[in-house]
DNA sequence: GAATTCTTTGGACAGACTGTAAATCCAATA
DNA sequence: TATTGGATTTACAGTCTGTCCAAAGAATTC
């Protein structure tokens, strides 16, 4: 009747250990070169685990993929300090700019076909506009430091500037760019718009 | 065993009539607010049209896909007059930002939603990757009317500003502006880009 | 050691979807 | 009237998601 009182570490270690490798093989699988789709099934066979226990760890495939674009959008937003300790809007800017192609560049295939898979489903969609707004929100911070009232609709175009599509798109036309070309075009780019603001 | 001459124009006509219906059944679940999946069974009973009869007309999934995306994306390209006309290289852009946010907003629900379905479908990626590198092609020429050697980060950025994904974003990010404010805003973006290119 | 709890496994199943095939119907045409 | 292209109907194979359940394994508590 009174349940017994249970407090397992090595369990709960199993446990994790068991969703990294699951999420581990996810983010294989979409890096590889050609994933027509992603099954459970073919994500459960690569972690060498049964497919129930995806389902077990993460509720559903909606679920494994918020996790794991969760655990890649983590390590963003970490390496924000150049940036927001810049002398001038310029260096910030760009500082800011680079921060994010890193970022982008790591796990650019995988971040690709997920935005994919977000137009077909709603809780990943909601989860990636939540991250996207974590974006704007620091740019907003960034510049008020350099300008007490920053236009809306700059912030909004650097915000795109600064976007994984804008960073996916410059790197596919032209495969010799490396990351830190990308980031300095879209830098140039974003500091020219940032100079043209009206004067408010 | 010799085959008959047949030259009917009554039954083409018919059968192009179901292809449209299709079509327009397609663009229109696409268009609807909440569509989970888009699959070939709803498309072929919202046009009411037996499910075999979208395969006749269009072989597969990926093929009415495609197909919905060119009678589409034909519309565009149309009005480009203006651009090309223009005294000098702001009207100009502004003209060719115009013409793509209005052809944008125009279908922007079916265009975000084939895009994304693109990310997990080989055949319909390929097509809009030419849809977009014809717009680069028109930028491309578009400058060299009033610039020698453009630059080709420039382009590359006005590309990615006249781009679907920038016009989805900014026109998401505050719902009272109208497809002209967003041309405005992207235009003067785009301007001011243009502007900072480094001299050859 | 024995009971208890958590996790994983395997199999089976319903339901939705894509794509193919064969038989049939219908209207336009020769 | 006989023929033909297109549309329909029905059936089927195969894949995928998601759920249920019974059983096994392992760690923890008594």
């Amino acid at each position: 009747m009174s349940p017994r009182e249970y407090r397992s570490d090595k369990r709960q270690a199993a446990a994790e250990e068991t969703r990294r490798r699951i999420l581990d093989a996810a983010r294989a699988l979409l890096a590889d070169a050609a994933p027509p789709r992603l099954s459970v099934d073919a994500v459960a066979k690569a972690a060498d685990v049964s497919r129930q226990s995806v389902y077990n760890a993460f509720g559903s495939k909606s679920g494994l993929l918020e996790a794991l674009f969760d655990t890649l959008a983590d390590r963003a937003g970490m390496g924000l300090a150049d940036a927001f300790t810049a002398p001038d809007a310029d260096q910030a800017l760009t500082a800011f700019t680079q921060m994010f192609c890193r970022f982008w560049a790591n796990d650019r295939t995988v971040l690709r076909r997920l935005r994919g898979m977000a137009v077909l489903d709603q809780d990943l969609e909601r989860l990636l506009r939540r991250r996207d707004e974590m974006r704007r929100t620091a740019l907003t911070e960034l510049l008020l430091r350099f300008t007490d009232t920053p236009d809306a609709a700059t912030i909004d175009v650097i915000w795109q500037l600064t976007s994984f599509e804008t960073y996916d798109a410059i790197a596919a036309r032209d495969q010799t760019r490396t990351p830190e070309d990308v980031a300095h075009v879209i830098a140039a780019a974003a500091t020219a718009v940032h100079h043209s603001m009206p004067p408010t």
